[in-house]
DNA sequence: ATAGGGCTATCT
DNA sequence: AGATAGCCCTAT
């Protein structure tokens, strides 16, 4: 598909402000983010946007419960009346060319002059319908090209929701009306329009407008704003021809059908968007009608055109549902007949299904709730060295909402090549395949709110199902994928905070412990230094873990624990690196305990055997003193362990390395080794490399033949005679 | 690969 | 603190 245009991009904008600005609950600093987040919009664009928000402004001044002024109308006799058939915009001008905005902000006495109130409600009385919910009455509608949206937009249970509410605080303006923005009374329906803005808005926290105050600062800067030629109020005009939007009555002339049976009061309205008037006056390229019966073949191109716009402009709802795609397990009822491959016939009386429940809900990971959640653990481990993991999430995010441009990109596409009568096509209501356009035996997505149907074999990959047999489309499919993705790495990201967490706390607990020891100590490792390297080391082995694990062994040993098996891998620069050890190291048994603790405390004999651990080396040590002694080959301990070697400690400190565990020789090793001695041994030469094959059997797993060497100089030392 | 010195954890 | 076993390092 080609690039939208700049004025269909400007008109998604300018319809999600105003649809929303029609809601009084839908609170200011949402319209203000969103009108921040709008690009520039040119001056003779979204007048009926403009005239909403104003709207919005003067009811936000003057309607407000908690200043009194809204029910003030004892005094009317006082008070600057206003002309009914001004737009909104000239009033509010009026108002702020009149009124200091302190006094404003302060829902002053100054407020009290105007008599608005009666302007408001009438102007929210007659405001013509919202651009969007043309779209959506005309998607419900089902005689509109556009109603093949009705299955993507969800809108098919909803045709009694999102009816645009009259204002009904203008009274008493109770705030238990109010449905707070982060709060919990959304029917689903605001909930995608919560989580629309919060998307386009960037989802940022507003500064001082989240309380009971937050309309006035609100107002303060929607009014400055206004004064500043802002968009939405900053161009006014009185001439009736100026009242219509070139841009939205390109929409509208595409509902009018749809208009012209739900508008009944509205086309009383003398201002915005007159509906009722037939919009062949536009000077825009977007103006050619297209009305349901009207419409002729040569007006083809400028029906794909709008085809095109409304497409991108619905693409929000196409976003959302894709966010919501998600396997349907968490709560819906297995309903009879989704528990398998769901296939239905092309037969035309069979479609009901585009009724079919549509759980809604059903996946917790949209991107408002994940980066609340963000923020919260954010604020709890900011200390804590940061990844950047938002990035990558982002971009996920992103590509989320490609997927919903692409899916809906395609869905248009594939309309448009195969519109080839008036005939309203709509796939999932007949049972068409998307990709071919006919019926048969088709696959119906069993995505929360995704109908997309297909056949499998224009699939062009074997389709996709979940762990109950539901057919998941490619869009829904990579959909879920990206969210099962974004789950799991924020899984694994807050579990790795929480390591870090864990480690940095214990070493402060046991910093001061050591710096006791420090001191008493010869120079040499520091405990401390041994948890950070510790840290250091697991967090290279993710870093490891994350890119490549395998690694060459140079020395190609295998060390392996009766436990189980544990692989030294060596890099190419010549480190030892043992990925398990890190997870023993961090194991409270070892290394913490033993470790931190060790000097007076009296290690167990399972302790030495089992829990030796391996000690983080700094080796600056001088203080080598000679050994010589008695052999004591009474051990039978049989545990060994693993290995990590790191031989560039000097040119790292930060990465020391750990000797390996002590693995005493048994007797039956010392007899193989004597063996082998006896028998290999000529002339003073040992070669050990053939004992330790020759004793390969007896001799413990990772046994080098370096330690034969070492055991029978030992060996020798203690018993000269054998030698 | 081997030899030998050195280092360190552990035991006494 | 000394002794010791096992591991490490380096020179050859």
């Amino acid at each position: 598909m080609d690039d939208p245009s700049g004025s269909a991009t400007t008109l998604a904008w300018l319809w999600v402000i105003e649809y929303l600005a029609s809601f009084p609950h839908i609170e200011h600093s949402i319209l203000r983010e969103l009108i921040e987040a709008a690009p520039e919009i040119p001056d003779d664009f979204g007048k009926n946007t403009r005239e909403m928000v104003a709207l919005r402004c003067l009811e936000d001044l003057f309607c407000r419960s908690d200043n009194g002024v809204a029910n003030d109308v004892t005094s009317k006799e006082l008070k600057v009346t206003f002309d009914l058939s001004e737009s909104c915009e000239d009033v509010l001008q009026s108002i702020l060319q009149e009124t200091t905005v302190s006094d404003l902000n302060r829902g002053g006495p100054e407020l009290l002059k105007w008599d608005i109130h009666p302007f408001i409600m009438h102007k929210r009385a007659c405001m013509p319908k919202c651009a969007l919910e043309k779209v959506k009455d005309a998607i419900l509608e089902g005689f509109h090209p556009y109603a093949s949206l009705k299955e993507y937009s969800e809108l098919v249970n909803a045709n009694d929701r999102g009816n645009r509410i009259t204002t009904d605080y203008g009274d008493d303006g109770a705030p238990g009306k109010t449905i707070h923005i982060t709060g919990t009374r959304y029917t689903p329906r605001e909930r995608e329009v919560v989580w629309l803005v919060k998307s386009l808005a960037g989802d940022h926290e507003d500064q001082g407008c989240v309380d009971g105050d937050h309309l006035q600062p609100q107002a303060k800067r929607f009014k400055e704003d206004a004064l500043h030629d802002n968009l939405c109020v900053g161009q006014i005009s009185t001439s009736p021809a100026q009242h219509k939007d070139l841009v939205e009555d390109s929409f509208e002339m595409v509902v009018e059908d749809s208009e012209n049976r739900d508008f009944h009061s509205e086309k009383e309205s003398s201002q915005g968007g007159l509906e009722g008037s037939r919009p062949v006056e536009n000077d825009h390229d977007e103006d050619a009608g297209i009305g349901r019966h009207g419409r002729s073949l040569d007006a083809d191109n400028e029906f794909q055109h709008n085809q095109h716009e409304i497409a991108h402009n619905v693409n929000y709802s196409f976003v959302d549902e894709i966010n919501h795609a998600a396997p349907r397990k968490s709560n819906a009822a297995p309903s009879a007949g989704t528990s398998d491959k769901l296939f239905i016939n092309g037969s035309k009386d069979n479609s009901d299904h585009s009724g079919r429940p549509k759980p809604s809900n059903s996946v917790s990971s949209n991107g408002f709730h994940r980066n609340t959640d963000d923020d919260e653990r954010e604020a709890i481990t900011n200390h804590l060295s940061e990844e950047d993991e938002s990035n990558e999430s982002d971009e996920y995010e992103h590509e989320r909402v490609d997927v919903g441009l692409k899916k809906s990109h395609f869905l248009s596409s594939q309309y448009m090549s195969r519109h080839d009568s008036l005939a309203e096509v709509n796939w999932t209501d007949q049972n068409l395949c998307v990709k071919c356009g006919k019926d048969g035996q088709l696959l119906v997505c069993g995505a929360g709110s995704c109908s997309l149907v297909t056949h499998e074999n224009c699939l062009v990959f074997s389709p996709h199902f979940d762990e109950r047999g539901d057919f998941y489309c490619p869009f829904c499919a990579y959909s879920l994928a990206i969210s099962e993705y974004l789950e799991a790495k924020k899984k694994a990201y807050s579990a790795r905070k929480e390591l870090k967490l864990f480690i940095e706390t214990r070493q402060e607990y046991q910093s001061n412990k050591h710096t006791q020891r420090l001191h008493s100590k010869r120079h040499g490792s520091s405990s401390q230094n041994e948890d950070e390297d510790l840290l250091n080391k697991f967090l290279d082995y993710e870093n490891l873990a994350g890119t490549k694990r395998i690694q060459s062994n140079n020395r190609g040993q295998i060390s392996e624990e009766k436990e189980g098996e544990e692989v030294v891998r060596e890099n190419s620069s010549g480190t030892e690196l043992d990925i398990n050890q890190h997870q023993v190291s961090f194991d409270p048994n070892y290394s913490d305990g033993n470790q931190l603790c060790k000097e007076k405390e009296n290690v167990s004999g399972s302790q030495r055997t089992d829990g030796q651990r391996r000690k983080a080396v700094c080796a600056i040590s001088s203080d080598g003193g000679d050994i010589s002694g008695d052999e004591d080959d009474k051990s039978i301990t049989t545990n060994y362990f693993i290995r990590f070697r790191k031989r560039e400690r000097q040119y790292t400190p930060a990465m020391p390395q750990s000797r390996r565990k002590k693995v005493p020789w048994t007797a039956h090793e010392e007899e193989i080794l004597k063996e082998g001695v006896q028998k290999f041994a000529s002339d003073g030469k040992h070669p050990w490399k053939d004992i330790l094959e020759y004793g390969s059997s007896v001799f413990a797993n990772g046994r080098t033949a370096i330690d034969l060497k070492d055991k029978w100089r030992n060996l020798c030392k203690s018993s000269p005679k054998s030698k």
